[in-house]
RNA sequence: GCGCCUGUAGCUCAGUUGGAUAGAGCAACGCCCUUCUAAGGCGUGGGUCAGGGGUUCAACUCCCUUCAGGCGCGCCA
């Protein structure tokens, strides 16, 4: 419903002298206590009308109130100060409001923007041998959702896992693995062996340099497709898919490229020949640098001095492929603030090379997760897993469950749904840029502002619905009459807010910010569960029972719907 | 040293892009289940918006500056 046009018509018809170009962006709601709905500050007027902004409120609504063609949504317009108070019909407001997301089901907040275009998105891109820690989950999480939100905008989405398959590391986990590991402890322990014999490896190559060698040796015979170091490095990396491809399925989350960086060595070549070709190429310390001098910058390492590619080289390569083969609209990197300046590299050298659509390349950063010790580290054993935080976080949901209703029995998808739920929406609460320093205490919190608390609400709603045996038809239309049940107080705040959900969807795209999703669904399930309290939802008068239901499965709707935009599962029971 | 980011209630965070009295959750305390799910609702206390200048009718928001913390700054990714 969109009351801004209708605010802005009027406001033409009072001031057809001025110019309102603007005005729209300075509408805003009007503050708890003072009469009308929204609002409109007339301060800007004031310098081309050459009055006091309370005079020309004032003025216009006396001028308002002598319209003859009336304001159409709006019934009346109070001056205040210097501000014009528009309040809405409000019954005609809910009625649009609720038929409106009704109708459109499912697809309310969606778009057709990008209908047409494609966006690439580069996220959780996790590195062979490595479990998924929490670290991965805000990467993940972030992209994932994005991958979500740009599809509800019509957009076609390429969800990309760049994986970290190559380098040296591997030459020493197959030197580690040699030594120390075997093929049966690979099979019994997965991801987790692999990472003991990482770990160890780090400790004895202290004491022993020969180690790193034996490493290097076994890299180059990696490099050289050598069929035993291929077959075990496939191994490493198949143990690892497995591992991480099982953390996917759970998180909802989908890839549809897993073009890593071993992907693109042999595309190598052609960059650096591009570069030197485009005069770019200048030879410093020894190695093959860009001068970034222009922007500002320190010089992009293309080159190390034995001749051997960079992090930054391939990047180049992968950019370029990507550009070639989806032909995107715009192009994500979902990496953490650390390589801002890498990625403020890239996209220079990328204009240096003359690619115009290097200005479609975002890079989306995000803080890091840290323990209350400090930064993580796999290599000190300072992190903490995803499995585990999922699995007590299951475990917690489960006795909650058993607590509060004896009854239940589930195979414990329901717990798991909700735990994993929670998990989520506290990486994905709050804005991305800040860093985490995460905490058990909080993540395991179901009360509040929290996950389990927008799926308890939503769950209470269903319950509603099945409770008065509601059947959601869509082309059911609420009449203005009918309205009036859910125009008032609570119900019309959450009405004024279920409307600007669609808003709060393209915003979460424009500014690549699920937490704003995050935060709206909240403000909806603590608006309906105000309104829960405040009014009996089934009461024995039939038009104001079915408006209310009518509302309730709104919320119902677009709850479910926020809920999938950042990953969360609705169960309709719990 | 240089660059980027962050700083709002005891803690974790919002603040609709410069508008009216800065809001939530957690934690503390007090209420509310023989009304539709108490993982809920209501109430109380809690603020020099890091400090100082400036721009503006109006600044948490924009500019300058100081301070504090984080990250990065050549052969890792």
């Amino acid at each position: 419903m969109d009351y801004k046009s209708e605010i802005i018509n009027a406001l033409k018809q009072i001031f057809p002298e001025s110019d309102l170009a603007g005005a729209e962006e300075s509408i805003t709601v009007t503050p708890e206590g003072k009469a009308g709905d929204y609002a409109f500050p007339c301060f800007r007027l004031s310098k081309t009308l050459k009055t006091a902004p309370n005079a020309i409120a004032a003025a216009g609504a006396e001028r308002f109130a002598g319209l003859k063609a009336g304001g159409g949504l709006i019934k009346a317009v109070d001056a205040d100060g210097g501000y014009l108070n528009f309040t809405l019909y409000r019954e005609a407001f809910s009625a649009a409001v609720v038929n409106e997301i009704m109708s459109a089901g499912e697809g309310f907040g969606g778009s057709d923007e990008g209908k047409g275009r494609t966006v690439c998105i580069d996220y959780s891109s996790v590195n062979i041998a490595k479990p998924f820690h929490m670290g991965h989950l805000y990467n993940t999480a972030l992209g994932g959702s994005l991958y979500r939100i740009f599809k509800k905008l019509g957009y076609s989405v390429v969800g990309i896992n760049h994986l970290g398959d190559y380098g040296t590391q591997f030459g020493n986990l197959i030197t580690a693995y040699k030594k120390w590991g075997s093929e049966a402890e690979l099979n019994k322990d997965g991801i987790h062996a692999l990472l003991k014999w990482y770990v160890r490896f780090h400790q004895e190559s202290e004491k022993d340099e020969g180690l790193n060698e034996e490493g290097r040796a076994w890299f180059r015979r990696i490099e050289a497709k050598d069929p035993e170091a291929l077959r075990i490095f496939n191994l490493f990396k198949e143990i690892t898919l497995i591992e991480v491809r099982g953390v996917y399925d759970e998180l909802g989350v989908q890839f549809d490229s897993w073009d890593g960086e071993s992907f693109f060595t042999d595309k190598i070549p052609a960059v650096v020949k591009e570069l030197r070709g485009k005069d770019l190429l200048v030879t410093s310390e020894g190695a093959e640098v860009v001068d970034l001098e222009s922007y500002k910058l320190p010089p992009a390492l293309i080159l190390k001095k034995d001749g051997a590619s960079l992090y930054i080289t391939r990047d180049l390569a992968a950019a370029e492929y990507r550009k070639k083969t989806y032909d995107f609209h715009k192009c994500l990197y979902v990496v953490a603030y650390q390589q801002n300046l890498h990625f403020k590299q890239l996209f220079a050298v990328l204009e240096l090379m003359g690619k115009e659509w290097y200005k479609d390349c975002v890079h989306v950063a995000y803080g890091m997760v840290s323990m209350p010790e400090g930064a993580m580290s796999t290599r000190k054993g300072q992190v903490v897993f995803l499995k585990d935080v999922l699995k007590l976080a299951a475990e917690k949901t489960e006795a909650t469950i058993k607590q509060k209703n004896p009854d239940y029995h589930g195979d414990g998808s329901l717990a798991r749904q909700i735990g994993t739920g929670a998990v989520i929406y506290s990486v994905l609460q709050s804005s991305k840029i800040k860093d985490i320093v995460f905490d058990y205490d909080k993540v395991l919190n179901f009360e509040g502002e929290t996950g389990p608390y927008v799926m308890y609400t939503h769950a209470r709603a269903c319950s509603v619905l099945s409770k008065a045996g509601y059947k959601p038809v869509k082309t059911a239309k609420i009449s203005e009459t009918a309205a009036r049940h859910i125009s008032g107080g609570e119900a019309f705040a959450l009405i004024k807010r279920l409307n600007r959900y669609p808003a709060v969807v393209a915003a979460a795209a424009q500014e690549l910010e699920p937490s704003l999703i995050t935060r709206h669904i909240t403000d909806i399930a603590q608006d309906f569960n105000k309104f829960y309290f405040a009014e009996k939802i089934i009461t024995d008068n039939a038009e104001e029972t079915q408006a209310r239901l009518m509302l309730t499965d709104a919320v119902r709707q677009v709850l479910k719907e926020g809920m999938r935009l950042i990953l969360l599962q609705a169960p309709e029971r719990m």
